[in-house]
DNA sequence: GATCCTTTGAAGACA
DNA sequence: TGTCTTCAAAGGATC
């Protein structure tokens, strides 16, 4: 079978030396349990891959607890431990503004901050792509009219209330059905026990009734899909003159006459994608909170922010999603025993230029280039971990995204504030300028945001004013604020 | 419309 | 054995 493998995470490990994340800590005692998989040695992760090998291989480890993975992330802490979730600010009615850490971990809530005041709404699993926002294509990130606060304080607890309602979709949905594609095909024969064991890509439909509980919101993306036009079959990659590994007729000698015929073959089997990794699970799981938190919305960003969540999430945390990706890849076994990644190694005339690091088309690296940053620098942010940077307005004109060094290496993301003449906001500072105290205040830095008539932002950091131009959010601060009128404002925080 | 970007992990190919 | 490459997801950007 090919689904062995010899190789342990690497390219996360090696990152982990060069990509700076700062561990935050509660408000309460969490420090210690915060384990970073930075700090994880690669035997560890290797360990962690081997256990769950060894599973699959059929040594079956007496676990005591096969239920459905789900199930078990309803009470494990939650996968990030900042210690910022408190928002001192309080709702426009007065009322205190959210959970504090502590009840936060109880419920298992991510350290997300959640603009959706709407108590009543349920957010939608992360793969239905229906944000607690209304996304429009013109304005990017909207949100139904939350600016209805008076006196200029900010109205967007990072932790409100309503975080709970977030917490009751969010955590279960770690594994559940509805956070992943449902890949097989329900004519193929399922093991039971296993199935019972991996429910989440299967639909209801797909699996016993037991399985159908309500949570389970099935998208019906299949793992077979149609051969689109990019699956063409493969041609020889002019870079390494290497002929696509699937097919083994695709010698020139043989490729005119097969061509047509192998063309024609290939249109006609479904493709069966690959199993998803851990990294995978998770950024599925999590794409969808991280649009909802910034204005961010090009996936490259994203994945880099999840990227940095990934090397921030516990040792624990982690292992689930290495479970869960065994899972998938047993799974996936058992429906495709004859199915490799060999084949769909050659889908297309997909060829990566990665080692071209002249690509004049990688906004990160115009910007990087811009500002004189290393290529490991990511966000724009500057080198100095105490400076921020103030990114720009949002489209609407109606918040601006502000992004801060600090808030780049803790959570990554930028934050949205409406924009109110006085209004503030508070950034996170990094962890090594917030102590470990339990004050929320001393690990925050408040801004004063101010509108402008030219749809720019005026943000007072400590008493120093700053103005950045229109474009977007955090992220646009590089991809979009290019333009030499508006430069980013970097402002000591 | 195809490809790139960006991330991590799995796995095959190759030296 | 170690290194390289591709592909999984995602969606805006670019060609």
């Amino acid at each position: 079978m090919p689904h062995t493998h010899s190789r342990h995470g690497s390219s996360g490990d090696d990152l982990c030396s060069t990509d700076e994340v700062k561990i935050f800590k509660d408000e309460g005692d969490r420090e210690d349990e915060k384990i970073s998989s930075e700090n994880l040695l690669v035997e560890e992760k290797s360990s962690l891959i081997d256990l769950t090998e060894s599973e699959e291989k059929g040594h079956k480890i007496l676990r005591p607890d096969h239920s459905p993975v789900f199930n078990k992330l309803d009470t494990h802490a939650p996968s990030f431990n900042m210690g910022y979730l408190v928002s001192p600010y309080t709702y426009a009615n007065g009322t205190p503004s959210g959970l504090p850490v502590t009840m936060a971990n109880k419920i298992g809530l991510p350290p997300f901050f959640c603009h959706n005041a709407d108590p009543l709404s349920t957010p939608p699993p992360a793969h239905c792509g229906i944000p607690p926002y209304q996304l429009d294509p013109k304005m990017g990130l909207t949100r139904p009219a939350l600016y209805p606060f008076a006196g200029g304080q900010y109205p967007y607890p990072m932790l409100s209330s309503d975080m709970s309602q977030v917490a009751s979709w969010h955590t279960p949905s770690v594994y559940s059905a509805s956070s992943f594609r449902t890949p097989y095909p329900s004519s193929l024969p399922i093991n039971t026990t296993l199935a019972s064991d991996f429910p989440f890509r299967f639909s209801p439909s797909l699996l016993p009734s037991v399985h159908a509980t309500s949570h389970h919101v099935i998208n019906a993306h299949t793992a077979i899909v149609g051969v689109s036009s990019k699956q063409e079959c493969g041609v020889q990659d002019p870079t390494t003159n290497r002929y696509p590994r699937n097919l083994e007729a695709k010698h020139p000698s043989n490729v005119q006459s097969n061509e047509s015929k192998e063309a024609t073959n290939d249109k006609k089997k479904p493709h069966i994608k690959k199993p998803l990794n851990a990294f995978m699970l998770y950024m599925k799981e999590m794409r969808a909170k991280v649009v909802a938190e910034c204005t961010l919305k090009e996936s490259a960003a994203i994945n880099q922010i999840l990227g940095r969540r990934w090397h921030a999430l516990g040792r624990e945390e982690q292992a689930k999603y290495y479970e869960l990706a065994r899972r998938e890849r047993q799974l996936h076994m058992q429906m495709y025993p004859d199915w490799s990644s060999r084949t769909n190694a050659s889908r297309g005339k997909k060829r990566k230029r990665k080692q071209d690091t002249n690509d004049g088309g990688n906004n990160m690296k115009k910007c990087r280039a811009r500002f004189g940053l290393d290529q490991q620098s990511q966000w724009c942010k500057p080198c100095s971990p105490n400076l921020g940077v103030i990114s720009s307005v949002s489209n609407n004109g109606s918040s601006v995204g502000i992004t801060s060094n600090a808030a780049v290496n803790s959570i990554g993301v930028g934050m949205l504030a409406p924009i109110v003449s006085g209004g503030t906001v508070m950034l996170p500072n990094s962890s090594s300028s917030s102590s470990s105290s339990s004050s929320t205040s001393s690990s925050h830095t408040h801004v004063q945001l101010m509108a402008t008539n030219n749809g720019n932002a005026v943000a007072s950091l400590n008493g120093i004013t700053v103005t950045a131009g229109g474009g977007g959010g955090a992220a646009s601060a590089c991809s979009q604020q290019l333009s030499p009128q508006a430069p980013p404002t970097y402002v000591n925080l």
